[in-house]
DNA sequence: TAAAGATGTAAGTAAGTACTTACTATTAAC
DNA sequence: GTTAATAGTAAGTACTTACTTACATCTTTA
Protein backbone atom coordinates (compact mmCIF):
# COMPACT_ATOMS: atom_id res chain seq x y z
CA UNK A 1 0.00 0.00 0.00
CA UNK A 2 1.70 3.22 -1.25
CA UNK A 3 1.66 6.40 1.44
CA UNK A 4 -1.53 7.95 0.23
CA UNK A 5 -3.90 5.13 0.78
CA UNK A 6 -2.01 4.50 4.46
CA UNK A 7 -2.65 7.75 5.20
CA UNK A 8 -6.44 8.32 3.85
CA UNK A 9 -7.42 4.78 5.67
CA UNK A 10 -5.44 6.34 8.74
CA UNK A 11 -7.32 9.72 8.63
CA UNK A 12 -10.88 7.92 8.28
CA UNK A 13 -10.09 5.84 11.40
CA UNK A 14 -8.85 8.73 12.88
CA UNK A 15 -11.73 10.90 11.81
CA UNK A 16 -14.17 9.03 12.98
CA UNK A 17 -12.69 8.47 16.07
CA UNK A 18 -11.93 11.81 17.22
CA UNK A 19 -13.79 13.97 14.57
CA UNK A 20 -12.75 16.52 12.40
CA UNK A 21 -11.15 19.12 15.08
CA UNK A 22 -9.92 16.19 17.33
CA UNK A 23 -8.00 14.06 15.33
CA UNK A 24 -4.45 15.76 14.33
CA UNK A 25 -2.48 15.56 11.34
CA UNK A 26 0.59 14.03 13.99
CA UNK A 27 -1.71 11.16 14.78
CA UNK A 28 -2.99 10.45 11.58
CA UNK A 29 0.49 10.31 10.13
CA UNK A 30 1.92 8.14 13.23
CA UNK A 31 -1.10 5.62 12.60
CA UNK A 32 -0.31 5.96 8.80
CA UNK A 33 3.53 4.87 9.51
CA UNK A 34 4.59 8.01 7.59
CA UNK A 35 6.15 11.12 8.83
CA UNK A 36 4.07 14.24 9.08
CA UNK A 37 6.36 16.02 6.40
CA UNK A 38 4.46 13.02 4.16
CA UNK A 39 0.81 13.94 4.79
CA UNK A 40 1.79 17.22 4.32
CA UNK A 41 3.60 16.98 0.83
CA UNK A 42 0.30 14.99 -0.40
CA UNK A 43 -2.20 16.50 0.60
CA UNK A 44 -1.55 20.34 1.38
CA UNK A 45 -3.58 20.34 4.77
CA UNK A 46 -5.67 19.31 6.68
CA UNK A 47 -8.82 20.38 5.21
CA UNK A 48 -7.97 18.81 1.93
CA UNK A 49 -7.34 15.40 3.05
CA UNK A 50 -10.57 15.37 5.23
CA UNK A 51 -12.15 16.34 1.92
CA UNK A 52 -10.58 13.51 0.43
CA UNK A 53 -11.75 11.12 2.75
CA UNK A 54 -14.93 12.12 2.17
CA UNK A 55 -14.70 11.71 -1.39
CA UNK A 56 -12.77 8.24 -1.05
CA UNK A 57 -14.87 6.66 1.71
CA UNK A 58 -18.22 7.56 0.23
CA UNK A 59 -21.74 5.61 1.12
CA UNK A 60 -22.79 6.46 -2.28
CA UNK A 61 -20.94 4.06 -4.11
CA UNK A 62 -21.92 1.00 -1.76
CA UNK A 63 -25.98 2.39 -2.87
CA UNK A 64 -25.20 2.48 -6.42
CA UNK A 65 -24.19 -0.93 -6.72
CA UNK A 66 -27.43 -2.15 -4.74
CA UNK A 67 -29.19 -4.29 -7.40
CA UNK A 68 -32.93 -4.67 -7.43
CA UNK A 69 -34.58 -8.04 -7.09
CA UNK A 70 -36.54 -10.08 -8.92
CA UNK A 71 -39.83 -11.26 -6.82
CA UNK A 72 -43.39 -9.93 -5.36
CA UNK A 73 -43.33 -6.36 -4.13
CA UNK A 74 -42.53 -6.51 -0.18
CA UNK A 75 -40.29 -9.74 -0.87
CA UNK A 76 -38.27 -7.23 -2.86
CA UNK A 77 -38.70 -4.08 -0.79
CA UNK A 78 -37.40 -5.95 2.11
CA UNK A 79 -34.48 -7.33 0.63
CA UNK A 80 -33.50 -3.79 -0.60
CA UNK A 81 -34.01 -2.08 2.81
CA UNK A 82 -31.71 -4.79 4.09
CA UNK A 83 -28.90 -3.99 1.47
CA UNK A 84 -29.26 -0.53 2.12
CA UNK A 85 -29.20 -1.13 5.52
CA UNK A 86 -26.22 -3.17 5.44
CA UNK A 87 -24.57 -0.59 2.92
CA UNK A 88 -24.62 1.85 6.06
CA UNK A 89 -23.53 -0.18 8.83
CA UNK A 90 -20.24 -1.26 6.42
CA UNK A 91 -19.70 2.46 6.38
CA UNK A 92 -20.85 3.21 9.44
CA UNK A 93 -17.35 5.10 10.51
CA UNK A 94 -18.01 7.70 7.48
CA UNK A 95 -21.38 8.11 8.66
CA UNK A 96 -19.88 9.00 12.26
CA UNK A 97 -17.54 11.45 10.69
CA UNK A 98 -20.24 12.87 8.39
CA UNK A 99 -22.31 13.50 11.87
CA UNK A 100 -20.10 14.69 13.90
CA UNK A 101 -18.80 17.64 11.40
CA UNK A 102 -22.30 18.40 10.71
CA UNK A 103 -22.11 21.57 12.86
CA UNK A 104 -18.35 22.53 12.37
CA UNK A 105 -17.62 21.96 8.99
CA UNK A 106 -20.74 22.47 7.30
CA UNK A 107 -20.31 23.27 3.58
CA UNK A 108 -17.64 20.09 2.86
CA UNK A 109 -20.51 17.64 5.56
CA UNK A 110 -23.91 18.90 4.08
CA UNK A 111 -22.71 18.77 0.37
CA UNK A 112 -21.48 15.45 0.64
CA UNK A 113 -24.69 14.47 2.61
CA UNK A 114 -27.19 16.01 0.09
CA UNK A 115 -25.90 13.92 -2.89
CA UNK A 116 -26.34 11.35 -0.47
CA UNK A 117 -30.00 12.04 0.15
CA UNK A 118 -30.34 12.19 -3.20
CA UNK A 119 -28.86 8.77 -4.45
CA UNK A 120 -30.99 7.06 -1.75
CA UNK A 121 -33.95 8.61 -2.23
CA UNK A 122 -33.76 7.80 -5.88
CA UNK A 123 -32.77 4.68 -5.32
CA UNK A 124 -35.85 3.48 -3.14
CA UNK A 125 -38.44 5.89 -5.82
CA UNK A 126 -36.68 3.28 -8.50
CA UNK A 127 -37.59 0.03 -6.21
CA UNK A 128 -40.62 1.14 -4.70
CA UNK A 129 -41.78 1.80 -8.69
CA UNK A 130 -41.40 -1.62 -9.41
CA UNK A 131 -42.94 -3.03 -6.05
CA UNK A 132 -45.75 -1.07 -6.11
CA UNK A 133 -46.86 -0.61 -9.72
CA UNK A 134 -50.43 0.00 -9.11
CA UNK A 135 -49.49 3.27 -6.65
CA UNK A 136 -50.37 6.82 -7.98
CA UNK A 137 -46.60 8.99 -8.11
CA UNK A 138 -47.68 11.01 -4.64
CA UNK A 139 -48.13 7.52 -2.77
CA UNK A 140 -45.12 6.53 -4.21
CA UNK A 141 -42.97 9.61 -2.72
CA UNK A 142 -44.47 9.23 0.83
CA UNK A 143 -43.84 5.43 1.03
CA UNK A 144 -40.59 6.44 -0.66
CA UNK A 145 -40.33 9.36 2.42
CA UNK A 146 -41.51 7.03 5.79
CA UNK A 147 -39.66 4.08 4.44
CA UNK A 148 -36.24 6.29 4.15
CA UNK A 149 -36.82 7.74 7.41
CA UNK A 150 -37.28 5.22 9.11
CA UNK A 151 -35.06 2.84 8.17
CA UNK A 152 -32.22 6.13 8.53
CA UNK A 153 -33.60 6.64 11.81
CA UNK A 154 -33.32 3.12 13.13
CA UNK A 155 -30.06 3.08 11.50
CA UNK A 156 -28.60 6.17 13.60
CA UNK A 157 -30.14 5.42 16.76
CA UNK A 158 -29.29 1.56 16.90
CA UNK A 159 -26.19 1.81 15.50
CA UNK A 160 -24.86 4.75 15.40
CA UNK A 161 -26.31 6.53 19.02
CA UNK A 162 -26.18 3.86 20.85
CA UNK A 163 -23.46 2.09 19.76
CA UNK A 164 -25.21 -1.82 18.94
CA UNK A 165 -23.61 -3.57 16.57
CA UNK A 166 -26.91 -5.15 15.20
CA UNK A 167 -27.99 -8.90 14.08
CA UNK A 168 -28.91 -10.21 10.91
CA UNK A 169 -32.17 -11.21 12.66
CA UNK A 170 -32.76 -7.81 14.40
CA UNK A 171 -32.14 -5.83 11.25
CA UNK A 172 -34.66 -8.18 9.37
CA UNK A 173 -37.23 -8.28 11.96
CA UNK A 174 -37.64 -4.07 12.24
CA UNK A 175 -37.43 -4.28 7.88
CA UNK A 176 -40.07 -6.66 7.55
CA UNK A 177 -42.68 -4.83 10.32
CA UNK A 178 -41.79 -1.70 8.40
CA UNK A 179 -43.04 -3.46 5.16
CA UNK A 180 -45.73 -4.87 6.33
CA UNK A 181 -47.33 -1.40 7.27
CA UNK A 182 -46.12 -0.16 3.79
CA UNK A 183 -47.59 -2.83 1.97
CA UNK A 184 -50.92 -1.91 3.96
CA UNK A 185 -52.93 -4.63 6.27
CA UNK A 186 -51.07 -4.71 9.59
CA UNK A 187 -51.34 -7.98 9.70
CA UNK B 1 -28.55 37.09 34.60
CA UNK B 2 -26.06 35.92 36.91
CA UNK B 3 -22.45 35.04 35.74
CA UNK B 4 -23.11 30.64 35.78
CA UNK B 5 -26.32 31.18 33.32
CA UNK B 6 -24.82 33.43 30.92
CA UNK B 7 -21.79 31.23 30.78
CA UNK B 8 -24.25 27.81 30.51
CA UNK B 9 -25.98 29.77 27.72
CA UNK B 10 -23.23 30.84 25.59
CA UNK B 11 -21.26 27.55 25.95
CA UNK B 12 -24.61 26.17 25.02
CA UNK B 13 -24.09 28.41 21.98
CA UNK B 14 -21.12 27.75 21.42
CA UNK B 15 -21.05 23.91 21.64
CA UNK B 16 -23.55 23.44 19.12
CA UNK B 17 -21.81 26.16 16.46
CA UNK B 18 -18.71 24.35 16.67
CA UNK B 19 -18.77 21.18 18.72
CA UNK B 20 -16.74 20.49 22.33
CA UNK B 21 -13.30 20.16 20.81
CA UNK B 22 -14.20 23.06 18.30
CA UNK B 23 -15.14 25.36 20.89
CA UNK B 24 -12.59 27.48 22.86
CA UNK B 25 -13.45 28.52 26.83
CA UNK B 26 -12.00 31.94 25.72
CA UNK B 27 -14.83 32.36 22.91
CA UNK B 28 -17.57 31.39 25.44
CA UNK B 29 -16.46 33.87 27.84
CA UNK B 30 -16.34 36.46 25.73
CA UNK B 31 -20.06 35.82 24.59
CA UNK B 32 -21.07 35.48 28.08
CA UNK B 33 -19.70 38.83 28.39
CA UNK B 34 -17.78 37.37 31.27
CA UNK B 35 -13.75 36.83 32.07
CA UNK B 36 -12.27 33.51 31.24
CA UNK B 37 -10.92 33.59 35.12
CA UNK B 38 -14.98 33.66 35.82
CA UNK B 39 -15.72 30.77 33.86
CA UNK B 40 -12.85 28.17 35.27
CA UNK B 41 -13.89 29.30 38.84
CA UNK B 42 -17.30 28.71 38.27
CA UNK B 43 -16.96 25.17 36.30
CA UNK B 44 -13.68 23.99 36.92
CA UNK B 45 -12.69 22.83 33.60
CA UNK B 46 -14.10 22.65 29.90
CA UNK B 47 -15.87 18.82 30.52
CA UNK B 48 -17.56 19.94 33.78
CA UNK B 49 -19.04 22.96 31.80
CA UNK B 50 -19.63 20.50 29.08
CA UNK B 51 -22.15 18.16 31.32
CA UNK B 52 -23.39 21.20 32.96
CA UNK B 53 -24.76 22.30 29.41
CA UNK B 54 -25.86 18.68 28.99
CA UNK B 55 -28.26 18.66 31.72
CA UNK B 56 -29.76 22.18 31.87
CA UNK B 57 -30.30 21.83 28.12
CA UNK B 58 -31.78 18.22 28.23
CA UNK B 59 -34.95 17.36 25.50
CA UNK B 60 -36.26 15.10 28.03
CA UNK B 61 -38.16 17.86 30.36
CA UNK B 62 -39.79 18.65 27.26
CA UNK B 63 -40.71 15.32 26.41
CA UNK B 64 -42.03 14.59 29.69
CA UNK B 65 -44.42 17.69 29.56
CA UNK B 66 -46.08 16.41 26.60
CA UNK B 67 -49.65 15.18 27.63
CA UNK B 68 -51.94 12.58 25.80
CA UNK B 69 -55.11 14.46 24.25
CA UNK B 70 -58.60 13.01 23.90
CA UNK B 71 -59.60 11.81 20.73
CA UNK B 72 -59.93 8.92 18.16
CA UNK B 73 -56.69 6.85 17.70
CA UNK B 74 -55.14 8.42 15.12
CA UNK B 75 -55.78 11.61 16.16
CA UNK B 76 -54.21 11.32 19.03
CA UNK B 77 -50.98 9.81 17.70
CA UNK B 78 -50.75 12.48 15.14
CA UNK B 79 -51.38 15.24 17.52
CA UNK B 80 -48.49 13.66 19.90
CA UNK B 81 -46.22 13.09 16.66
CA UNK B 82 -46.28 16.94 16.71
CA UNK B 83 -45.52 17.33 19.56
CA UNK B 84 -42.33 15.27 19.79
CA UNK B 85 -41.61 16.45 16.59
CA UNK B 86 -41.98 20.20 17.76
CA UNK B 87 -40.28 19.36 20.95
CA UNK B 88 -36.91 18.24 18.82
CA UNK B 89 -36.84 21.46 16.96
CA UNK B 90 -37.32 23.53 19.73
CA UNK B 91 -34.14 21.76 21.14
CA UNK B 92 -32.45 21.12 18.21
CA UNK B 93 -29.09 23.14 18.99
CA UNK B 94 -28.89 20.90 21.70
CA UNK B 95 -28.96 17.50 19.56
CA UNK B 96 -26.87 18.95 17.56
CA UNK B 97 -24.51 18.95 20.23
CA UNK B 98 -25.23 15.58 21.48
CA UNK B 99 -24.65 14.57 17.33
CA UNK B 100 -21.47 15.90 16.68
CA UNK B 101 -19.97 14.65 20.11
CA UNK B 102 -21.49 11.27 20.13
CA UNK B 103 -17.87 9.45 18.39
CA UNK B 104 -15.36 12.01 20.44
CA UNK B 105 -17.32 12.51 24.14
CA UNK B 106 -18.59 8.77 24.00
CA UNK B 107 -19.39 8.14 27.24
CA UNK B 108 -21.37 11.20 28.46
CA UNK B 109 -23.03 12.06 25.59
CA UNK B 110 -24.07 8.25 25.37
CA UNK B 111 -25.11 8.30 28.59
CA UNK B 112 -27.54 11.74 27.99
CA UNK B 113 -28.85 9.91 24.83
CA UNK B 114 -29.67 6.37 25.97
CA UNK B 115 -31.71 8.27 28.58
CA UNK B 116 -33.11 9.82 25.97
CA UNK B 117 -34.41 7.22 23.59
CA UNK B 118 -35.53 5.41 27.16
CA UNK B 119 -38.09 8.67 27.77
CA UNK B 120 -39.03 8.97 23.81
CA UNK B 121 -40.26 4.84 24.11
CA UNK B 122 -41.64 5.58 27.27
CA UNK B 123 -44.14 8.14 25.99
CA UNK B 124 -44.75 6.21 22.60
CA UNK B 125 -45.26 3.33 24.34
CA UNK B 126 -48.36 5.06 26.47
CA UNK B 127 -49.65 6.91 23.64
CA UNK B 128 -50.02 3.40 21.61
CA UNK B 129 -51.45 1.98 24.39
CA UNK B 130 -54.14 4.09 24.53
CA UNK B 131 -54.32 4.60 20.51
CA UNK B 132 -54.40 0.73 19.77
CA UNK B 133 -56.39 -0.66 22.68
CA UNK B 134 -57.12 -3.40 20.61
CA UNK B 135 -53.40 -4.14 19.51
CA UNK B 136 -51.79 -6.89 21.47
CA UNK B 137 -48.19 -6.04 23.20
CA UNK B 138 -45.84 -7.31 20.27
CA UNK B 139 -47.95 -5.38 17.82
CA UNK B 140 -47.80 -2.27 19.55
CA UNK B 141 -43.68 -2.58 20.57
CA UNK B 142 -43.62 -2.81 16.52
CA UNK B 143 -45.59 -0.07 16.21
CA UNK B 144 -43.49 2.42 18.48
CA UNK B 145 -40.44 1.16 17.07
CA UNK B 146 -41.66 1.84 13.50
CA UNK B 147 -42.77 5.41 14.51
CA UNK B 148 -40.32 6.54 16.53
CA UNK B 149 -37.45 5.82 13.91
CA UNK B 150 -39.44 7.55 11.39
CA UNK B 151 -39.82 10.14 13.48
CA UNK B 152 -36.71 10.59 14.93
CA UNK B 153 -35.17 9.61 11.05
CA UNK B 154 -37.29 12.30 9.43
CA UNK B 155 -36.02 14.87 11.79
CA UNK B 156 -32.62 14.28 11.78
CA UNK B 157 -32.13 14.23 7.92
CA UNK B 158 -34.32 17.37 7.23
CA UNK B 159 -33.99 19.75 9.94
CA UNK B 160 -30.06 18.41 11.31
CA UNK B 161 -28.18 16.63 8.56
CA UNK B 162 -30.11 19.40 5.39
CA UNK B 163 -30.68 22.33 7.86
CA UNK B 164 -33.95 22.68 6.52
CA UNK B 165 -36.17 24.58 8.72
CA UNK B 166 -39.61 22.78 8.00
CA UNK B 167 -42.47 24.65 8.13
CA UNK B 168 -46.06 23.21 10.15
CA UNK B 169 -47.69 21.95 7.06
CA UNK B 170 -44.95 19.65 6.23
CA UNK B 171 -44.30 18.31 9.50
CA UNK B 172 -47.73 17.56 9.23
CA UNK B 173 -47.90 16.02 6.02
CA UNK B 174 -45.37 13.65 7.18
CA UNK B 175 -46.63 12.74 10.12
CA UNK B 176 -50.18 12.07 8.54
CA UNK B 177 -48.90 9.76 6.10
CA UNK B 178 -46.82 7.91 8.64
CA UNK B 179 -49.97 7.36 11.31
CA UNK B 180 -51.86 6.41 7.78
CA UNK B 181 -49.80 3.88 7.41
CA UNK B 182 -49.31 2.65 10.95
CA UNK B 183 -53.11 2.60 11.37
CA UNK B 184 -54.00 -0.27 8.79
CA UNK B 185 -54.98 0.87 5.19
CA UNK B 186 -52.84 2.63 2.92
CA UNK B 187 -55.81 5.32 1.97
C1' DT C 1 -18.33 50.71 58.37
C1' DA C 2 -16.13 46.43 57.96
C1' DA C 3 -16.00 41.94 56.26
C1' DA C 4 -17.07 38.56 52.72
C1' DG C 5 -18.14 37.16 48.19
C1' DA C 6 -18.21 37.68 43.46
C1' DT C 7 -16.04 39.48 39.50
C1' DG C 8 -12.34 41.74 36.67
C1' DT C 9 -7.42 42.59 34.74
C1' DA C 10 -2.92 41.31 33.47
C1' DA C 11 0.30 38.21 32.85
C1' DG C 12 1.96 33.84 32.26
C1' DT C 13 2.66 28.53 31.84
C1' DA C 14 3.10 24.31 29.60
C1' DA C 15 1.54 21.84 26.10
C1' DG C 16 -0.31 21.13 21.65
C1' DT C 17 -1.55 22.67 16.95
C1' DA C 18 -0.96 23.03 11.70
C1' DC C 19 2.50 23.61 8.83
C1' DT C 20 7.55 24.68 6.97
C1' DT C 21 12.47 24.39 5.86
C1' DA C 22 16.68 22.15 4.91
C1' DC C 23 18.89 18.21 4.31
C1' DT C 24 19.49 13.02 3.78
C1' DA C 25 18.35 8.13 2.34
C1' DT C 26 16.07 4.91 -0.66
C1' DT C 27 14.19 3.25 -4.73
C1' DA C 28 13.02 2.84 -9.64
C1' DA C 29 13.74 4.33 -14.59
C1' DC C 30 16.50 5.55 -18.33
C1' DG D 1 25.47 4.89 -13.22
C1' DT D 2 23.10 8.93 -13.27
C1' DT D 3 18.68 11.04 -12.56
C1' DA D 4 14.35 11.81 -10.65
C1' DA D 5 10.87 10.69 -7.66
C1' DT D 6 9.54 9.36 -3.17
C1' DA D 7 10.24 9.01 1.29
C1' DG D 8 12.42 10.16 6.05
C1' DT D 9 14.77 13.05 10.01
C1' DA D 10 15.44 16.97 12.72
C1' DA D 11 14.46 21.22 13.88
C1' DG D 12 11.73 25.07 14.20
C1' DT D 13 7.87 28.79 13.50
C1' DA D 14 3.97 31.09 14.85
C1' DC D 15 -0.10 30.41 16.98
C1' DT D 16 -3.72 28.52 20.03
C1' DT D 17 -5.26 25.94 23.85
C1' DA D 18 -6.83 24.88 28.72
C1' DC D 19 -5.88 26.49 32.86
C1' DT D 20 -3.30 29.32 36.79
C1' DT D 21 -1.56 33.00 39.81
C1' DA D 22 -1.60 37.42 41.97
C1' DC D 23 -3.83 41.39 42.73
C1' DA D 24 -7.43 44.99 42.27
C1' DT D 25 -12.46 46.36 42.20
C1' DC D 26 -17.11 46.25 43.22
C1' DT D 27 -21.39 44.71 45.69
C1' DT D 28 -23.78 42.75 49.18
C1' DT D 29 -24.45 41.65 53.86
C1' DA D 30 -23.82 41.86 58.84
Amino acid sequence: MKAKEKILQAAYDCFSKRGYTGATTREIARLAGVSEVTLFRLFGNKKELFREVLINFSVIPDLRSISIPEGSGSEVLAEVGRKIFLSLKEKKEFLKILLSEITGLAEEAREVYSHFVETFEYLLLEVFSSAFSSSSCSELREKVRVFGAALFGFFVSEEIFQGKELSPEEIDSFIETLVRFLSGGSH
